[in-house]
DNA sequence: CTTGACACAGAACAGGCGTTCGAGTATCAT
DNA sequence: ATGATACTCGAACGCCTGTTCTGTGTCAAG
């Protein structure tokens, strides 16, 4: 036989493993029995599956609670079946604001961001969640955008837009949140206040968009 | 011995194990089991539990796994351990509309009328989420309140509100949305607008409140 | 080549857990 | 009284499930 790998980090046996729980726990909402993983995951013995779940839950990818039947659960970020964890990179401010991520941090497993948590059914059915991000908007400068002070806006990481969807697009050296339209021969960045008015962009001069706004969420009433 | 009731609906065990399995299933990530919800609810038999869990089941309150150890579920609204299902109670449009739900209706159990779901995260701490319910916004007449066509507007019931609170009152006969300030002699309704001027009332006209917005959602990109 | 860590399989054990059955008690309508 | 219904208990059966032990083959280090 072979073996797939030696080192550390996850193999492909673990990230299979991972992902059943997941899907599993989502399906049934109760996590799944160690002979139910192997069967699905092709390990014949349910020592191996016992030998996979004890390295998961050294590298703390998992909680086990030992006697207990079906006693897995997935810690962190996703351990949560109806809701996602989006990372929160920091305010914004108005003017020239960064409004990428940073791809070389796995913002997910690292604790120091903040986050919040979105229930799926709000989000797009087709939207897996990957790449998503929030920012806390500070200021009242994108008030045109009908995004206030203290609002989080979570965005998807994109270049491109079809009509209708909201970006994050670089006009004059800002960055701005609108309305995208593409049309015969202009692109028309439409704020969400209907009582502003647009801003017209010849064809020569493309936009950069940023990313798409996939909600804006606003809290109030925090205290009580 | 003395029994408590006879007759349909849920008795005191019924709702002991429903409340059992749902605080449960938020602190493990997994359901209990039969014999773990007999010690809790003190039960001494497990075949008095798998009684009442049968009956659960007819009523719908649960579903049931045979066969597979712990496979209780709660159904229903109050599914999800750490999402909210707050109720929309459809459309409102400019003017002098409804802001109240029907207390007459259990909008929870009732399979007809729309919802979102919510993080319980994204809620204040202590807001137990009962009397919530939602809103969907239509058309643009709330833009001084920052709220958009399509936007859903999450309320708690209230008749009085603390300074700095986003509340729905009725100026002129028609409700708005403004953030509420009581001063020495006077009421501000300060729009979230920030450059739109606030409503000044006399103390002697005490504006009608009629509940506190908790949370504003925006979704975008439904479609990709 | 030997050794040991690593990945894997299979079997067996013991306790966990859902299920079933027999029996007992209390309330209520007949 | 009598039977029906609702509720409760305890025990036993047997599968489900986590755990553990033995053994095998691979690969790198000594």
């Amino acid at each position: 036989m072979m073996m797939v790998r030696k080192s550390k980090g996850l193999g492909e046996r673990h990230q299979k493993i991972l992902d059943f729980v997941l899907t599993y726990q989502r399906e049934n909402r109760y996590p799944p029995s160690i002979r139910e993983i192997g069967e699905k995951t092709g390990i014949t013995s349910t020592s191996v599956v016992n030998y996979y779940l004890d390295q998961l839950e050294k590298m703390g990818k998992i909680e086990r609670d030992r006697k207990i039947s079906r006693g897995v659960r997935i810690s962190g970020a996703s351990a949560s079946i109806d809701t996602l964890r989006i990372p929160v990179l920091g305010p914004i401010a108005a003017g020239p604001f960064m409004l990428v991520p940073d791809p070389g941090i796995n913002y997910m497993n690292d604790k120091e961001y903040d986050a919040v948590d979105v229930a799926r059914s709000l989000l797009p059915s087709k939207e897996k969640g990957d790449g998503l991000y929030a920012l806390e908007v500070k200021g009242d400068s994108m008030i045109d955008a009908m995004v206030n002070d203290g609002d989080i806006v979570v965005m998807k990481p994109a270049i491109e837009a079809r009509n209708g969807e909201m970006v994050a697009v670089r006009v004059n050296d800002e960055y701005t949140l609108k309305y995208f339209y593409k049309e015969k021969d202009r692109y028309r960045l439409q704020p969400a206040n209907p009582t502003m008015e647009p801003i017209i962009l010849k064809k020569s001069e493309q936009p950069e968009i940023n990313g798409k706004v996939v909600m804006v969420i606003r809290r109030l009433d925090r205290a009580s």
